[in-house]
DNA sequence: GCGATGCTAACTGTTGACAATCGAGCATGT
DNA sequence: ACATGCTCGATTGTCAACAGTTAGCATCGC
């Protein structure tokens, strides 16, 4: 806690606040407050108050007006309206890229694909979540909209928060890399073919979907 | 700038440096100085630096660390980002409400696109633009997914601040209601027809696209 | 004349204190 | 015994001042 170079003050506090609601340590209902906190983390109230807003964006806390701000609680219903969004946008994010993406672009693509390929081959499970990530994220700045690729950030930062919540072991169980899908896809968009591109997207979460939610991995 | 029962203050000062920078008296690329605002607003910087921080989330302003804030130029292309987001999660809203809209559901959208016709056809265009929101927003809160309402209702503020920049003559030139559209969806929705429902919110949006970026309004 | 360096001014990020507000518990009246 | 009103404690919303940093400019050296 000592050099925090530069990056926002507030921000640090709002990572260890999440480490900790999503580690269990502090339950869900728990009060959040400002003056405790800022002592606790050697500040003021300021940062404090920035980083709860923070956390109450990103729906970990919710702020009663005049009352406080409390942890929220994260379930399944949650991390599947997450998915929801996600292949909503991902659909129209592939079709346009399709009109968009320049050949530097397809080989950028391709490159993404194959280090996700690689990291999950070498049993690397936590670069390969990165750079399926990494992956996702490409098609979506191919698409040229800004706005679709900050709300793809945004929904990819719910999603690894969700899977932090107790959902990781569950999904960390039954859990199949869902390569093939990817190369659909990006072969899709290769071979401009904006419907073969979104059906494969579309494919790729219905399948994930199912591997999270449909069955109990009781076996 | 008396009573300000609880309506957050900051809250407040933002929808005024809202107009101001909608009406155009506040010219993108100005600079945004808390310390000046605090003062004309007769408050101290706390309030001031929410509001800031508000406009910067909508993306009327732009926040460089450490530099200050800056208003950010809007333009056509912004309106068509936030179209093909709208149509995105619109198409997926509909294909969740046709799975679990009630009977009731269906009604209160029938009612809904009922108050939109007949504002259109008294003329009332302000009247009829709010029904028109509304309409859209009943079918993506009967998708029952939280995110995608609230993404909704974002999307939707910025359509109507997108609206008020300079696009507002433009758009209002060639416009005609989109209502069969509207009355293609309810339709589809009733029917339980998932695909069609789909299609009539692309076809709606592909309509409304066409209206305001296609054709300058050359006749 | 031109580039590098140090200064200055302005602004943000942060701080500790003050005031307004809300909920809980207690006293009181019925 | 129950409802009602009040007071008190706790907590947030707000404020004015301090410290750190950045951009712009003048000065100095080459």
């Amino acid at each position: 806690m000592t050099a925090l170079t530069h990056k926002q003050l507030w921000e640090t506090i709002a990572d260890a606040l999440r480490d900790e609601i999503l580690d269990g340590h502090l339950a869900a209902g728990s009060r959040l407050v400002e003056t405790e906190l800022a002592e606790r983390f050697g500040v003021s109230r300021g940062p404090v108050r920035d980083a709860l807003a923070e956390l109450a964006r990103e729906g970990l806390a919710v702020d009663l007006p005049r009352r406080g701000t409390f942890v929220s609680s994260l379930t399944e219903a949650d991390l599947d309206e997450v998915y929801v969004i996600r292949r909503a946008i991902e659909e129209a994010a592939v079709r346009l890229a399709v009109e968009r993406a320049s050949e530097a672009d397809l080989e950028g693509l391709r490159g993404a694909l194959l280090e996700v390929e690689a990291a999950y081959a070498r049993g690397d499970l936590a670069t390969a979540w990165e750079a399926d990530m990494s992956f996702h994220r490409a098609y979506c700045r191919l698409s040229g909209n800004g706005r679709l690729l900050a709300l793809f950030d945004e929904m990819a930062s719910q999603t690894v928060l969700l899977m932090r919540t107790a959902l990781a072991t569950r999904a960390s169980l039954g859990w199949t890399p869902p390569v093939e899908y990817h190369r659909r896809i990006a072969d899709a968009i290769a071979a401009r073919d904006a419907d073969g591109a979104a059906a494969a997207v579309g494919d790729h979460y219905r399948y994930t979907e199912d591997r999270l939610f449909a069955s109990e991995p009781s076996g």
